[in-house]
DNA sequence: CCATATTTGATTGACGTACCTCAAAACATT
DNA sequence: AATGTTTTGAGGTACGTCAATCAAATATGG
């Protein structure tokens, strides 16, 4: 009933414990004859390699590195800090982790930023960027030099990647228009969409889901066209200030991407209270902004989660080890002034 | 920069690495003076043992037991099979585990269940019970043995338990609060609130953070005294139809403990079009009830992370490894039909 | 058929901890 | 001082994999 080893393997398949470890580990030197022979017993047998034992064996340790946009939102820096914290705690995986930022404002930018990774003395690379061609490319030419990639935050469909790490955007955006137009008790008027770059699939697939539910449910309210906040708050205050002025019939801002601060700065002055507003993710900006009613509702992705599963999909990836779909799920969380959990 | 290992801690403390081991894994025959230098080192050095190692080193699996109440609800179904799924596909843990069934409607029966345990076989014990005096006794007993302890999904804060696996229950009840309060549109009406048993802790806590919520904003509505459902769909069921009929102001039900299959077939007889209902735990009757418009929200907490949550906190209790907080948090969800997940 | 390349086998030593045995040393008791 | 008891040391094996070496077997091309 014990789990099978490599030494079953080799008995099963008939061939030497070195040519298991060759198989096993993508080494050079066995027929394919052979490697199909072994694959077969790795069926049969149900074998799969103990992670305990490989970390423990492993000489070099893993380089993985997460990929985040320059900029100095409030978000990232959280994101950032969550990656450090889950690499200095999980000191016995064997990883090094960095974080490298690069500016990702032009596609250029970004796909740069991918080609200049040193992709020899790399083996996993967590990114955060838009869905452009560009980028899509510079992944796939990663992959093909054997570095694993995972999106995380926002998905990269079509760029090979089996898993990707993050919420659901389409039903965090589901969410965000239920709670707006749940909330709201005005018989008609205007819903304002503030997004990030238009290029960003999270954004994109916010914005999916928040329509369909807005048109299902909440047709008497007029969403308006989308605006670009590209994440900064300064801009974000900027166009809430002048929506407000523009739209006297406004009802609702969802701010589906960051520069919080920006908002719930402009809300502070020229805010009413019969708006109701949603954003994204929890930080010092978002805290307050319920704290005080500025905001409604603020929807959450956990970022020591997605740190952490990030590290454990590249892994898994990297190694040959099984991906626990429920145990990677990251989940949505909503928080209002009234379940605010303390700092 | 490398971790310090046991070798490292003997030559600092300058014992053998008989004696360090001895000293890390409690067994006896060291002098206390002889302990503190040990753990002097310890400290000094940074010194945390290499799960990875240890796992692979150890001999005998640990024995986990999980205990819940013995009742035919859906939710302890989901909750069992999670703990199953966890238990085959983490088989690389070395840990046996098993989950045990005690009829728990008297305080009498939950602590002999507890007590006929073989305490001597056992290394950890989840326990969902309700919070009596004699369960208490009878889980501070078992530590007294050196068993580890966990409560999951309903706290016992007075049982000597490090960690609760489990979510924020007056979290949740505040939520629940908030979803019912403000999705209602009505001047006024009466609250109901459907309990499991009133020694439940998980249900004190949502009852509190509920009425605290309720008080706040939603003075205008009415919150009704607890009624007891038992977790039992049948007695729901009754309960949902009698109050229908006696009270024609309910304007809202809060369904705090399982059951929820009894109330959605009430809702579905007698319900009407401005009641608005929250209920707890994804099962079949509660997405049911979602999509045929008979739920307005439902709060879920997961199973499997709870599963491998508590998994994970007995075994580094026993092993002496660290926790991490951030991890082990569990999370709420919230269900309504614009967000409901593929099943 | 040979010479050469490719593929396979046999073996070994880490990795860090658990767990065991046996003997030596330190301590306590009379 | 002699005895027994407790505490400590020294050393080894095992866990399952990685990683490396060197020799042996097999395949390939001329």
């Amino acid at each position: 009933m014990d789990r099978p080893t490599v030494h079953d393997l080799a008995r099963h398949a008939r061939v030497s414990l070195a040519t298991v470890d060759r198989v096993l580990n993508g080494r050079p030197g066995v027929r394919e004859q052979t490697i199909s022979r072994v694959q077969k017993a790795i069926d049969e047998l149900g074998y799969s390699r103990d992670a305990n034992a490989a970390t423990l064996a492993r000489k070099k340790p893993h380089r993985f590195v997460f990929l985040l946009p320059r900029s100095n939102n409030q978000f990232l820096a959280t994101l950032m800090e969550a990656i450090h914290e889950t690499a200095s705690t999980n000191a016995a995986l064997r990883a090094n982790i960095e974080v490298v930022q690069a500016p990702m404002r032009t596609p250029e930018d970004a796909s740069h930023a991918i080609r200049s990774l040193d992709s020899e003395a790399l083996d996993g690379l967590a990114i955060m960027a838009p869905e452009t061609p560009s980028i899509r490319d510079a992944v796939l030419n990663l992959q093909a030099r054997g570095v694993q990639v995972v999106p995380i935050i926002s998905d990269l469909p079509n760029a090979g990647c089996d898993h990707f790490v993050g919420i659901n955007n389409v039903a965090a955006g589901r969410t965000a228009a239920l709670l707006l137009g749940g909330f709201s008790n005005v018989s008609d008027g205007a819903i304002a969409v503030i997004g990030g770059q238009a290029m960003e699939r999270s954004f994109v697939d916010r914005r999916l889901g928040f329509d369909a539910v807005m048109r299902e449910r909440f047709a008497h309210l007029e969403v308006l066209p989308t605006i670009e906040g590209f994440d900064d708050a300064g801009r974000v205050e900027e166009l809430v200030i002048k929506l407000l002025s523009q739209r006297p019939d406004l009802a609702g801002i969802y701010l589906a991407s960051s520069g919080t601060s920006g908002l719930t700065s402009a809300l502070r002055n020229v805010g009413n209270a019969n708006l109701r507003v949603i954003a994204h993710d929890m930080t010092r900006a978002s805290r307050d902004g319920l704290v005080d009613g500025l905001l409604d509702a603020v929807i959450v992705q956990d970022v020591g989660h997605i740190a952490r599963s990030a590290i454990r999909v590249l892994r898994a990836l990297k190694d040959g080890l099984p991906i626990s779909a429920s145990q990677e799920r990251i989940r949505i969380e909503i928080f209002t002034r009234e379940n605010l959990p303390d700092p």
